[in-house]
DNA sequence: CAAGCTAGGCGTACGCCGTACACTCGTCAA
DNA sequence: TTGACGAGTGTACGGCGTACGCCTAGCTTG
């Protein structure tokens, strides 16, 4: 909103700068959604013409790339003197914490076919932690594929579960019921549960820590065995 | 191509309809990209005015729909007379395989928001597979969680591995191997392996099933055990 | 201080996109 | 014969990303 007041002639003007440029998309995303940010959208947030953005950034493939370098850059570095285990499990939960207060930004990541040096960085430390706990670099790369975008925090849920935003979770109609029998029991299941249970539905965090904490402790195994690709 | 012929009067004209469109809409995204299907192009496939399409879908976001609906449902249904483990890997495989025949798929699965009727069939029965197997509901609930996308046969990979793609795999430059020292680690130990091992680089398949095995397996174990979220 | 360079912001314009809305026209039932 | 109906058409609108050229404030340099 500040950013929009007209400027009258005498107070000068913010100049901008790529720096600028970026988080104030990353600001307008936040607040907007990623699919109604547009050049031209953010351009009147910052009072200034769409083609002057241009001139801080390539295009809007570049004004991306480099809101999801800001995003990355807000996660915590790894804590110090810790076993890879907790090391990487705390660095990942925070990831997941960045990732949760910009929505947007993992569909942005997916969406691009190349990493940009930030998100290389990234990867690069999260292999060191493994390397630093004594997996081989063979296992460690096998690792890393399985981790996937869950390194980064999220993983693809396939739908957001918010089954109707703003409604109440609405009970499945029967003939729903009838056609899904088993996508129903689980929901009834779940409902029952819930009265004994803080929050509603399924605890995204526990979800994601349970798939999580199952892929570590499978790390874990072939670690100590000393698994290789070649010996079975 | 077939289907730009400016048709005679006398040649009575293949009339269109929902499944027609949705199927060229597929054959269209595989050919030219999900990225460049666009009502206009689809339309001009077809012989057709833009606004023809309408017809037989609501809006843009329907037709996506749609062609996931007929790419799912190209996906084998579950081998008989197996054991979940296997019915399940099997079955996921076969998705995999689906998704590779289309690889728009997975981009356009992923932004919708919710599921389409078809989809939630497939899950229906995958969770079966599981009940079938003895799984409670509740570790089945978090099961499915766990697997995510990678029950349709796709995981995010963070990004498509081709480094530069036609070129050759291109030596890392020393610049860059320096700032990140365990990706370049990583890279070198897979070229060197690359000479006693058959394709290039890494193999997604085996990376895909490296991951999903290791979840099926912490899956059994927790089954054998008799897991569930209260206890601990 | 004058001359001229430069970089940042401006204005216009183009070709795409999705789709609202009103139309034509061939088919078929009554 | 007529009337309704539904598939396909034509036009138009507002939004998008961005190419290209211009303007001008402020700095450098002599």
């Amino acid at each position: 909103m500040v950013e929009m007041a007209p400027r009258s002639k005498t107070a000068r003007r913010v100049p901008l700068s790529r720096d600028r440029v970026l988080r104030a998309g990353v600001a307008l995303a936040d607040e907007v959604g990623i699919e109604s940010l547009s050049m031209r959208r953010l351009a009147q947030r910052l009072g200034v013409v769409p083609m002057a953005l241009y001139k801080h950034v390539a295009n809007k493939e570049e004004l991306l790339d480099g809101m999801v370098d800001v995003v990355v850059g807000e996660v915590e570095p790894p804590v110090r003197d810790a076993d890879w285990k907790s090391a990487v499990r705390q660095r990942i939960l925070s990831a997941r914490e960045t990732l949760l207060r910009h929505r947007w930004a993992y569909r942005v990541i997916e969406s691009r076919s190349s990493p940009t040096p930030v998100v290389l960085a990234y990867m690069d430390s999260m292999i060191g932690m493994f390397r630093a706990g004594g997996f081989s670099v063979d296992l460690t790369h096998h690792v890393m594929h399985a981790l996937g975008s869950r390194m980064l925090g999220f993983t693809r849920e396939l739908f957001d579960d918010s089954p109707s935003p703003g409604s109440a979770p609405a009970a499945m109609p029967p003939e729903v019921a009838e056609r899904y029998p088993h996508i129903a029991e689980m929901a009834m299941t779940r409902d029952h549960d819930r009265a004994s249970t803080v929050g509603a539905g399924c605890d995204d965090r526990f979800e994601f820590e349970f798939a999580l904490d199952l892929l570590l402790d499978g790390f874990d195994r072939l670690h100590r065995q000393g698994w290789t690709s070649t010996g079975h």
